[in-house]
RNA sequence: GCCGGGGUGGCGGAACUGGUAGACGCGCCGGACUCAAAAUCCGGUUCUGGAAACAGAGUGAGGGUUCGAUUCCCUCCCCCGGCACCA
């Protein structure tokens, strides 16, 4: 054993030692079976702080359950199709296909070299032709079903690059590229009937006990359930159907409003050449439900009336941009007295306001100012005719019984959820696998000719999809009637090649299926491990996938992730400089230098070259952006990957954001340096006897009843609450106690030696190279990660004495020290004899006295 | 705008079920070692007053419940994530 910690020539010396013995592979071994998964990582160019700290979680779970016995599967893959492959080959002129394998490369060494017990095995690729190819097949499979179908929806358009841009794409309603404004476009594509299971993902999110509770409730509300009513408005030869929580305030309408891509709006503009003209005001900007819902809200009258149901009052039709087109019918019934979106344009628009639910206490109706009570449903009905006096559930179900009557409405329930559009007009994607024929029209690409191949050579230059300008790829003949024929030339949403890649690791080698029996052997995955950006979009499409293969007989589970965690973002301080056009320059947090007061406070910040001060700009993400981001590469060159994996476990718990901090990083690496020191220095001491732990004199039970209060709450914060920040810093507490033990004269080796082999079992999850090494040098055969976890022996726990605090009127005012158990009347008659308690119960009257056994006493005075 | 989360020393954070606020680490201050520095080791470190014992204040702001609130309830402020074509 070195006498120093030199982790460059450890880590790769233990790295090839578990690569021998095939450690990390699941099918080694033969324990219950558990499944812990990281989000596959886009592969972007190089491994960022977030992937670092997320794989890092995933692999102290999966080393601490392969302790615990388990036979972990721990798979790793990359999530390959995507836009930034295009944006670099624009950048680059290199095609998106190369430039996505060379980043795979090489973010795959970067993983290997932290030390991460991956079954490289199982790797896949999403734009592998062997991997998408069932995207393909299933595809065409709920084609079959139905579940998959063609329809119009809304883009953004670039009118200047004439193409369709993504959401991030659009800046300030322009796009990012021209610069001209954008517009919203109706194109045809393809969709999944998501909204057919909206009712099974919203049941089952009960069922998902080991999820975090806010990610339920954000799917839930995603998800949007709502129960009301659809109502049948004439209007001239048509009806105008709207879906409206709120039959009760019927009597409340006022008037109608219709989202301008609706038909009847569009009709109406046919003669009538301003509302044509408001209609192409609303198709400007982008179609992000921000923009929208942040937009001011216009609109104009279309001249046309519709017929209340019950009154026979005639209403005028609006169109509104605050109504849309995608959730429920893309008309409503306006009800200004009682919605606040409805009063602010009723207001606007000089539109009549009608109270029709009273307010508490029967205070008059404002109809100058909006108050939150208009919208609930407390009060009684008013001005609504037969309906007056009725409470608003019972007026709820008289008018819809009433509207059923005349066949004008009828219960209904809505939910916000819409169908999943998955077409995109972009080349770096799997293939939709459809034939266009003139004669036969859209036709499925047979099953024996898929996959339908991408070509790998293409470069996008933005202005449209390469695929569409590629004959080879576009020229087929149809399969039905050998006519020639056109592929189609959009491409799958990437969501969907990660909504069952976790399914596809467990039979990653099967070329023949989409998944096997293996997928159900290990399925569902026990833990998933991921940013919380994707609690609602990603897990609501896997979730959904998975009840699709399901329903397919493909897979026997309900629920693809048993327990999730969702791990925050990793930060750092963000620098700059301004220049006379305020344009800033950021600098990265590597070549500034702080300046500190001897408080420790910092007073300036300047740049390292050339001594001069920059601003600080507050803590951000990291994002190249703002020039923050800090390597991981470099540091686990200059620390080493365990250094760099204990800073990131220790400096937050994984569920919240984590600060990135070069002198936290340097703390860690002194901490592994001690630890490596303290172990050297008990071997010097020459070999440990067996001792027998009942000799121990009061220092040494002392130790002993630490330890396994540490290995005692060290494996509750990795088994149950996954908070490794307090394990590990339990472990650093344990640390100095032991090392000062060592040191003392009277210390028993063997305590010792059961002390460090303790310590670096608890510490292998997070550290495992030098745990690894350091189990060697204290003499142990085999590896550290099949020794199991260390056991709490209860006898080690019993203590001879507490310390109860003696708060008087809730203040802490003493501690007195007396035998565990002692009786409510031995610990207040203590408590009472206590010093500085007597000051201040002196003269008193005793009211109260609580007291919390071995713990606290409370003396309530007055 | 809507949905979700967060705010505790100079800094990252701890306090798990309403019971000692500030564990652990960083930074800073003082000391040891050294010709010196780095590294390492020892001591101190919420703020205010005090030599100390100790006292007062203190968990974004304000209010409430309670013997007792970082924790529960109400109102407000600020920051972050998501909003369906970024992944």
């Amino acid at each position: 054993m070195s006498e120093t910690y030199h982790p460059a020539a450890i880590e790769p010396r233990i790295q090839a030692q578990w690569s021998e013995q095939l450690a990390d592979r699941a099918d080694h071994g033969d324990g219950e079976r558990f499944y812990c998964l990281s989000m596959f990582p886009y592969p972007s160019g190089k491994l960022h702080m977030g992937h670092m700290r997320n794989y890092t979680i995933g692999d102290v779970i999966t080393r601490y359950q392969r302790m615990c016995g388990k036979r972990v599967l721990q798979p790793m893959g990359w999530d390959a199709f995507g836009l930034p492959a295009e944006n670099a080959a624009m950048a680059n002129g290199v095609p998106p296909a190369q430039w996505t394998r060379n980043n795979i490369d090489h973010m795959r060494s970067q993983l290997k070299a932290l030390g991460f017990a991956i079954d490289w095995e199982r790797e896949l690729a999403t734009c592998d032709p062997e991997y998408y190819r069932w995207n393909q097949w299933f595809f065409l499979r709920l084609l079959e079903r139905g579940i998959a179908y063609k329809k119009t929806g809304l883009v953004n358009w670039d009118p200047v690059d004439q193409t369709v841009l993504a959401n991030e794409q659009v800046v300030e309603g322009r796009g990012w590229r021209t610069g001209a404004l954008v517009e919203k476009r109706e194109i045809a594509m393809y969709y999944l009937r998501i909204t057919d299971y909206a009712q099974e993902l919203l049941d089952s999110l009960d069922q998902l006990e080991g999820w975090p509770e806010q990610v339920r409730t954000m799917q839930a509300n995603w998800i949007g359930r709502s129960e009301g009513a659809e109502i049948r408005f004439a209007c001239g030869d048509s009806d105008i159907k709207v879906f409206t929580t709120r039959p009760d305030t019927l009597m409340g309408a006022t008037y109608m409003a219709v989202a301008a891509e609706h038909p009847l709006a569009r009709a109406a503009a046919a003669n009538n050449p301003a509302l044509a003209e408001f209609i192409v005001a609303c198709q400007r900007g982008g179609v992000s439900e921000a923009d929208i819902a942040t937009q001011e809200k216009l609109g104009m009258d279309t001249g046309l009336k519709a017929i209340h149901p019950l009154s026979g009052a005639e209403l005028p039709v609006w169109v509104a941009n605050y109504v849309l087109m995608g959730y429920g019918e893309g008309a409503i019934m306006a009800v200004p007295g009682h919605d606040e979106r409805d009063f602010e344009f009723a207001r606007k628009y000089q539109l009549p306001i009608v109270q029709v639910i009273s307010r508490p206490d029967e205070q008059p109706y404002d109809d100058q100012q909006w108050h939150e009570d208009y919208a609930t449903r407390e009060g009684h009905l008013v001005n609504s005719g037969p309906y007056d006096g009725q409470t608003c559930p019972q007026a709820h179900a008289a008018i819809v019984a009433d509207l059923e009557g005349r066949d004008a409405g009828n219960s209904r329930v809505q939910f916000r959820l819409r169908d999943w559009g998955i077409s995109r007009q972009r080349y770096w994607g799997c293939p939709i696998p459809i034939i266009h024929c003139d004669h036969c029209g859209d036709v499925p690409v047979p099953d024996e000719d898929l996959p339908v191949r991408l070509p790998e050579d293409l470069v996008p230059d933005g202005a449209g999809n390469p695929l569409a300008r590629c004959e080879a790829f576009v020229n087929t003949s149809c399969p039905r009637c050998g006519a020639p024929a056109r592929r189609e030339t959009d491409t799958m949403d990437t969501f969907v090649d990660s909504s069952w890649y976790f399914l596809r690791y467990t039979c990653s080698d099967n070329d023949q299926a989409m998944v096997d029996g293996r997928t159900n052997d290990w399925m569902p995955v026990n833990q998933y491990i991921g940013g919380v950006e994707h609690a609602i979009l990603h897990l609501l499409y896997a979730r959904f996938w998975t009840k699709l293969m399901r329903d397919a007989g493909l897979v026997d589970v309900d629920e693809p992730f048993a327990r999730l965690l969702t791990q925050g973002m990793v930060l750092a301080e963000t620098y700059f400089r301004e220049d006379e056009a305020g344009r800033r320059t950021w600098f990265n947090p590597a070549d500034v230098d702080l300046r500190r007061d001897d408080k420790g406070r910092v007073t300036a910040a300047v740049l390292r070259h050339d001594g001069a001060p920059v601003e600080a700009g507050g803590i951000e993400k990291m994002a190249k952006s703002k020039n923050n981001g800090v390597d991981p590469q470099a540091l686990v060159e200059q620390y080493g990957a365990d250094t760099v994996r204990l800073f990131s476990m220790f400096a937050s718990p994984p569920t919240q954001s984590l600060e990135w901090s070069d002198a936290g990083v340097e703390g860690a690496w002194r901490f592994l340096k001690r630890l490596w020191a303290g172990i050297q220095a008990h071997l010097a001491a020459g070999p440990a006897a067996a001792f027998d732990p009942a000799t121990l004199d009061d220092e040494g039970r002392e130790l002993r009843r630490l330890l396994h209060e540490t290995i005692a709450k060290v494996g509750d914060d990795f088994g149950r609450r996954y908070t490794f920040n307090t394990a590990i810093a339990a472990i650093m507490e344990f640390c100095n106690h032991l090392a000062r033990y060592q040191g003392s004269p009277g210390a028993t080796p063997g305590l010792c030696q059961e002390a460090w082999l303790a310590v670096i079992r608890l510490i292998g999850p997070v550290t495992p190279h030098i745990a690894e090494a350091l189990w060697q040098a204290l003499g142990q055969t085999g590896s550290l990660f099949e020794a199991g976890w260390p056991e709490v022996d209860p006898s080690a726990l019993v203590r001879q004495s507490v310390t109860v605090v003696v708060q008087v009127n809730g203040k802490v005012r003493g501690r007195v020290e007396l035998p565990p158990g002692s009786s409510r009347e031995q610990i207040e008659q203590l408590a009472l004899a206590e010093d500085n308690v007597q000051r201040f119960v002196a003269d008193q009257t005793i009211r109260r006295v609580i007291v919390v056994p071995d713990k606290l006493v409370n003396i309530v005075v007055a």
